[in-house]
Formats: structure tokens, sequence, C-alpha cells
DNA sequence: AACACTGGCAACCGCTCGCTT
DNA sequence: TAAGCGAGCGGTTGCCAGTGT
């Protein structure tokens, strides 16, 4: 399967969009609609690479996007999904309404994996977790380098669990929260078995209405997200109870054994 | 005030997958 | 069946504002 370079370089502008092309992109996707990236640019008068094109509309220009300000629910809720699914952020990002791959992606690597790290150093201080939490010293190369050990490290860090959960891994594909939901009513109703404990992979995890148990016992950090509720937003509430339905989805579906494969499955179709 | 360093984030790159021809 | 293309994903890079010395 050959695969021909994604356009040619040659007269294509790079790095930051001006106002000027996103209001040409934006204008052109509200007339005629997304997809047909390679031929977009053009068409729209944009001297830019159509994976530039779909990138910058798809994590910064979309009507539906939010940005900044991630609360302590969706906070927590990467967290969650991220022991379960791995770097998979398309996938963690389709539980977050309005979120990016790129924003979660970003999010973690510049906040989450170092407070976890930390979490885990306090936590562990006699156990050596191979790195330290990211850039917090050396050359930015090495700090470039100690990210991907450290990605790696929290991967370990939840042991057999991670490594268990990685044979069920979904292909990264963005689902959205109601066929989840559809489908684990028909499992539920399919499947009379309630498994009570199969659960390899959850083991270490908690859910935001357990207490906060599970993380290591000096987790104070994270027991305060899981508290916090943003008052501000006047959908906090509903979107706290969302993203704890999301993931208690997860959960039941990852606490029944043999039904994680079809729900796999089901994310593919 | 000037410089060096750090951290956050936008954007790019390389790759894979699914569909079409 | 093989090749080409569009789309999407995860990893990485590079810019720049903020902070420390």
């Amino acid at each position: 399967m050959g695969r021909a370079p994604c356009c040619s370089k040659v007269g294509l502008y790079r790095g930051a969009w001006t106002a000027k092309e996103d209001t040409l992109l934006i204008n052109y996707i509200q007339a005629h609609g997304e997809g047909h990236w390679r031929s977009l640019p053009k068409k729209a008068g944009l001297l830019r690479c159509g994976k530039s094109c779909r990138l910058r509309w798809m994590n910064y220009l979309r009507p539906d996007i939010k940005r900044g300000n991630i609360t302590p629910d969706e906070d927590d809720l990467i967290i969650r999904l991220h022991s379960l699914l791995g770097n998979r952020w398309s996938l963690i990002a389709g539980r977050l309404p309005g979120r990016t791959d790129n924003e979660i992606k970003n999010y973690w690597n510049s906040h989450l994996s170092k407070r976890l790290m930390k979490n885990s150093t306090e936590g562990n201080k006699s156990q050596c977790m191979g790195g330290s939490a990211g850039k917090g010293s050396g050359t930015k190369a090495s700090n470039k380098r100690k990210q991907k050990e450290d990605s790696d490290g929290i991967s370990s860090q939840n042991g057999e669990a991670a490594a268990k959960i990685k044979i069920y891994l979904p292909k990264a594909t963005k689902v959205c929260p109601s066929s989840v939901t559809k489908y684990i009513q028909s499992m539920i109703r399919s499947s009379p078995r309630n498994v009570e404990d199969g659960d390899h992979t959850m083991s270490g995890l908690k859910t935001a209405n357990n207490g906060g148990q599970g993380w290591g016992s000096n987790n104070e950090e994270l027991d305060g997200l899981v508290c916090d509720l943003d008052s501000s937003s006047p959908n906090s509430v509903q979107n706290h109870i969302m993203l704890d339905d999301i993931f208690e989805e997860y959960q039941q579906l990852l606490k029944a054994d043999g039904i994680v494969d079809s729900f796999v499955d089901s994310l593919l179709a």
C-alpha cells in the first residue's frame, strides 16, 4: 500500500495561522462543509497543506470547541480514562465534549503526567521510578526523552493493569457516548452475569463517587480534584454527572469479562 | 537590565487504516 | 490484488511568554 506524501511543501505557508487565514478557512467550511482536505486549501484560497487546514479546524476553529479551563471533573476523567486507554488521545477526547485530542495530549504531557509522577514518587519514595517528572531539570532535549520515559513509567506504574488493558485497546476511533450507552444497555439485557470482581484492569482505579481511594495513600491532590466541582459553571453539576456516567460505563464494560472484546468491536463498527 | 532557562501549547511529521479504483 | 488517496492518530518539534539569576 503506497502512500503519497501529504502534499508538496513548496510554496506553502507553515507555522502559526493568521486571522485572515482562519477567516478564509471558516468561511469556506461554513459554505461547503468539512472534508476534502487535500483540495480545500486551493479552493479556499489558502497556501496551506490540507492536513494543516484540517488540524486548524478540528482543534481550534470548530464552533463547538471548548478551550482552556479544564475543570477538575474533566481533569479527573482524563486521568482515569488514561489509566484505562493509555495514550489514546482521540478516544479520551471523545469522552470529553468540546475537547480535542491535541489539547488533552498537551494537557497530559504538561500537567497530569508530572502530577502523577510526583504523586507516585511521593508515595513510593523507596522505589526507583526511572525518570524525573518531565521538564523539571536537564536540557530540553533530554526532557523530551524523559517525557516518553515518563509516559512509559506511568504505564508501568499501573503494572499488570496497564499491560492487560493493552489487550483490549480499541482502535483510536471517536465514539459518541450514546453509542456506548446503547451498547451497555443491550449487553446488560443480554447478559445476566454480574461479574463481582474480574477486575484486572480496574485495580488501582477509583471513581468520583467512591471517596477517592486507589491512587495511593498520599494522593490528597487527586482526592481534592474528585471532590471539587466548578460551581462557576452553570452546567457543572450536569457535566459532572455526565462525565461520571461515562466513566462508570467504561468501568462496567471492563469489569464484565468477555464483554470487552465485543465492546471493542462495537467501537470499530 | 540582560541573559538563560523553563513550561505551555500550537503546529508539524510520520505512520496506519479504510475506501476506492 | 495492488496501488493510490483521504482521513485521522500519536509523537515530536519549535516558538514564545514567563520566571529566575
